[in-house]
Order: C-alpha cells, then sequence, then structure tokens
DNA sequence: AGCGGTCAAGTTGAT
DNA sequence: ATCAACTTGACCGCT
C-alpha cells in the first residue's frame, strides 16, 4: 500500500490533455540560423521551462492521486542530436539544479518519475551508427534520470529482422556496452508486432533487465501466454516496484488496427486482477489525465461492487 | 493572428 | 512504393 491509499500507482504519460501544462521543444532547422551561443541560450530556456512544467506536472499529479509520470525524452531540446547535440552537463546556468530541485519535489510527493525512449532507440539493430546512437540516447536518459530521481528508461527490444534469437543475441552484446548506471534503469517492453512476453522473458531473467508488461501489446500479438502468467512472471523481473502498461483500442478490438489507442481505458481491458498488486500501471490513453480522472473513477465503482464474471 | 507544413533518428506492416 | 504508427503534437515561417 502506498501513500495514495491504493495499492496500483496510475502513471501519466508525458503531456496533459486540458490542463495547461506544457513542454517546449525546438527544431535543428531553427537552431542552425543561430550562433553557437545563441543556441545554447535558447537550449537553457526551453530546458528551464521544462523543468518548471515538469515541478507542475508532479504537483498536479500529487493533488489528483497519480503515482506516476513518464518524462518526455526531449526535456533537452536537441541534446542527442547528430550535428546540435550537446553534453548534458554543459547546459548553463541552474538548470541543472532546478532539475534536481524538480527531483527533490518528485520525491516529497512519492511520485515516481519514468522515461521512455522513442523508436529509435534500437539495441537489436545490426547498424553500428543506429546502435551508437541508440547507446548514446539512453546514456542521456540516464544522465537526466539521475538528476531527477527516474528509477526507468523503458526501451523496446528492436526490430527482429526475420531472425528474433540473433536480433535478442545483438541486443544483449549492446546492453553489455551500456554503463553500469544505465543498465540499473534500462527496462524492457514487450511490444505488439516482434517481441512477445515469452520471447523476452528468458532474457530479462538472464540479465536481471526488468520487464514492463505492456498487456494491451500482448492481446495484440499473443503467445499462448495468459494474462495473469505473464503478471507473474514479470512482477518476478523487478527489483523494484513493477511497472506495467494499460491501454484499449481505438475503433474496439474488432477493429482493422487494435494497436492504436484509444482515448480512454475500457474497464473491460484493466485485468481485475492487477487491483490489489504493488505496481506502477503507466495509462497509455490519448486523453491522459481526462483519461487517469475516469478510469479512477471506475476503478472505485468497480471495487465497490461485488465480484463479477469475466475479468 | 492563424494556419499548414515540417520535424533528427528505425522498423514494421497496412494500404 | 508509400506511409502511418509508435510513448507525445509543438513549432516555425508564411500569409
Amino acid at each position: 500500500m502506498n501513500c495514495r491509499g491504493e495499492d496500483v500507482r496510475l502513471g501519466l504519460c508525458c503531456i496533459f490533455q486540458d490542463e495547461p501544462i506544457s513542454f517546449r521543444k525546438t527544431t535543428a532547422k531553427s537552431a542552425k540560423g543561430r550562433d553557437l551561443g545563441a543556441q545554447m541560450r535558447m537550449y537553457q530556456e526551453i530546458a528551464d521551462h521544462n523543468a518548471d512544467s515538469l515541478g507542475e506536472a508532479i504537483q498536479y499529479c500529487a493533488h489528483h492521486s497519480i503515482g506516476s509520470f513518464r518524462v518526455n525524452s526531449q526535456i533537452l531540446p536537441l541534446c542527442t542530436h547528430p550535428e546540435l547535440g550537446y553534453e548534458p552537463t554543459a547546459i548553463g546556468g541552474d538548470t541543472i539544479e532546478r532539475f534536481r530541485a524538480v527531483g527533490r519535489l518528485a520525491k516529497a510527493h512519492d511520485i515516481r518519475l519514468t522515461f521512455h525512449p522513442d523508436q529509435f532507440v534500437v539495441l537489436s539493430t545490426p547498424h553500428t551508427k543506429v546502435l551508437s546512437s541508440s547507446l548514446k540516447e539512453i546514456e542521456y536518459h540516464a544522465e537526466v534520470a539521475s538528476w531527477i530521481g527516474a528509477d526507468v528508461i523503458n526501451i523496446h527490444a528492436g526490430g527482429g529482422y526475420g531472425d528474433k534469437p540473433a536480433a535478442l543475441a545483438r541486443f544483449v552484446r549492446a546492453w553489455g556496452r551500456l554503463s553500469e548506471r544505465a543498465r540499473a534503469l534500462v527496462t524492457i517492453e514487450n511490444d505488439d508486432r516482434v517481441f512477445t512476453p515469452a520471447d523476452l522473458l528468458p532474457m530479462c531473467r538472464d540479465l536481471q533487465i526488468p520487464l514492463v508488461y505492456d498487456v494491451h501489446h500482448h492481446r495484440c500479438l499473443n503467445d499462448g501466454t495468459s494474462v495473469e502468467q505473464v503478471t507473474d512472471w514479470a512482477m518476478d523481473t523487478w527489483n523494484r516496484e513493477p511497472l506495467f502498461h494499460v491501454s484499449s483500442p481505438k475503433e474496439g478490438w474488432h477493429g482493422k488496427q487494435p494497436s492504436r489507442h484509444h482515448d480512454f481505458i475500457h474497464m473491460r481491458d484493466y485485468p481485475r486482477f492487477w487491483e490489489g498488486l504493488h505496481c506502477t500501471v503507466e495509462v497509455e490513453a490519448k486523453a491522459k489525465e481526462v483519461a487517469i480522472k475516469k478510469l479512477q473513477e471506475a476503478l472505485r465503482a468497480r471495487r465497490r461492487r461485488p465480484q463479477q464474471k469475466g475479468t
């Protein structure tokens, strides 16, 4: 039981729908038109804004019983850009101290912070260029995570390239090239196209990489295992609070692309037996904080009702 | 001020 | 062959 009086910690992903809390970014094209000094000033200004916004996001979560917030990877603009990139620690002024203060705020309110680097991080890639940029990207996340106290950098296994065992072997090798600090934060999530929980669990156990179990992806790409079974197995891979993902299909399970996310979470898709688990559930719904509010209400209502048939 | 096109990056599968 | 989808639309430059 955590401080919110509930067992499950719900997580908000990156942005808000209605609440006026926003994060800024810029484009390489815009930055290139300035001299180096002006570029760094712009990056710092955006980073300061984003640190402040992250603080507001944490406050919002604390006041709305949301226990976790996923931080956008672009929180330091263009930091890992191949031409314009810079060391996170090179950002000037009191920006880093601002982020550290935000980290203390999150800790004080028991708001868990996570990262989910985007699709360009591919540790299973056979291409050395893609691999080096992926490693760099993860190390960047690890640095910022150390400022704010994030305890998860969640990635997918990457492409399968027609030979999943070979791809996973490359993943293992790449993972070994990360710093110890980064490895301690990296988690791996089952996806909806290539790697199922059954594909990933052996590697997760071998290397002690926690599995972020995405039940929606599992339902899109099934491997013969049950939601109950994978939940148990995934829980066992964690040396800290387990993290799961939930979402609902935009056009229903019989629509043409069930992988697309709905604005809200349908209770049918939220496993009943997750209630009462000590874990974080990130809510991947387009309506963001509005979807979480609805989900909280639906979970409360369901808890009051006697057990019904089905999940 | 409003609006449409653009944005750093990888891989897959739908069309 | 092209393009949308993915953890997320925001930003820029034109009219």
